[in-house]
DNA sequence: CCCCGACTATGACAGTGGTCATAGTAGCCC
DNA sequence: GGGCTACTATGACCACTGTCATAGTCGGGG
């Protein structure tokens, strides 16, 4: 999950991802460019370079990076479920997060997430980055639900409601150091998401 | 909701009350020592007389301050509440979010919420504080819904369900300036927490 | 060989942060 | 009044940040 251990990817590649791992465990302000350059093992000098934009950039970049891969997860996980349903996926996006933190400690959260109580108020491009990250992980959910028999019009809405409650849980996961949250969220919310599949007549 | 609107507090109360509500909008790292002084309108040099403990102290001052906030306004909710339910009580948390949102915009997220994003990993006595802070929140929240019929084992466990997904739900309003995640989680999760009421025999 | 583009390498700069040191004021008790 | 405590006031310090300027390296095409 570092990105020491991924060096295959290009330098520039690899600085946006290790700003958003970065970003996840201490936040967007208490982040610096050289210390993404160290943690990325990339030249200092090659900032300026690739990210003309700045700062601003390279968190927006991260962002969009973390966005997209949110939603490709969810494919991942669909293709990974023999039969798929909404607790099944809520429980496998939850797991990751359980996974993560019971073999490598709570020290990081979602970057997506750190940098809307960041960067919400003072950056307004950091904003669309994140709306836009939200959006695509959103749409992601909302077509796989769609997929398991959810009608459209409900999808959406559901899709919102199990992405706020695994953010929310992640938060609370990584204030008490325990995944309690995380767990319950998902055992309770299960049943609800499963109940909304192909009930079209309702 | 200013701290210049409440001008009958001492300046230390002030302060800690003016960090909070800097700390929601920027977050922990963005917030400087100097601009809660003059957000609070008070002189500088009280800052380390009040809190010889630096920054640190003040922000876990702070954040205490936003979860014993939190906790007595669960009580303030219930009172009403002309028939109290565990929907109807959540309704009213997301409730104090929309409006703030509808009436002074989305600069502001949850304090404790930034403080977990920000100091989680770095600080460890406010990692505490905020466990500590989403503990008392939780415990209203659960003698809540105790007090509405819901079995103790199962209060603990909703009320971090309705916590977590409220945070979540602040998060993506926040980020996409619009209300709905709010309205959304409020709706799709009412019928789900009234229906824990009196199930003793489940 | 030389030029040129892509990329790397550093040093400097200006700004800001939290914190400390020191001095000053106000009020109360003896 | 003297002295003590609570609080205020300010300037300085040092670490650090994001950014820029400048120069260097390296590889390929003319």
């Amino acid at each position: 999950m570092t990105a020491a251990q991924t060096p295959r990817r290009g330098p520039r590649e690899r600085m946006v991802f290790g700003a958003a791992q970065l970003i996840r465990r201490d936040g967007v302000a208490s982040t610096g460019m050289r210390e993404v350059a160290a943690y990325a093992q990339a030249p200092r000098g090659s900032l300026q370079h690739y990210f003309p934009g700045g700062k601003e950039q390279l968190v927006n970049e991260a962002v969009g990076w973390a966005g997209s891969y949110a939603g490709n997860r969810i494919d991942r996980f669909l293709a990974a479920l023999p039969t798929p349903t909404p607790g099944g996926l809520f429980a496998e996006m939850v797991r990751q997060w359980t996974d993560e933190y019971e073999t490598a400690g709570f020290a990081g959260g979602c970057p997506v997430a750190a940098a809307t109580v960041d960067c919400a108020e003072s950056t307004a491009s950091t904003r669309e980055a994140v709306a836009a990250a939200f959006r695509t992980w959103n749409g992601s959910v909302a077509r796989a639900l769609a997929d398991m028999g959810v009608p459209e019009e409900r999808a959406g809405v559901l899709a919102t409601l199990m992405i706020g409650a695994l953010e929310g849980a992640i938060l609370i996961a990584r204030a008490e150091r325990d995944v309690r949250a995380l767990t319950n969220v998902s055992r309770e919310l299960g049943p609800l998401l499963d109940g909304a599949v192909h009930k079209s007549g309702d």
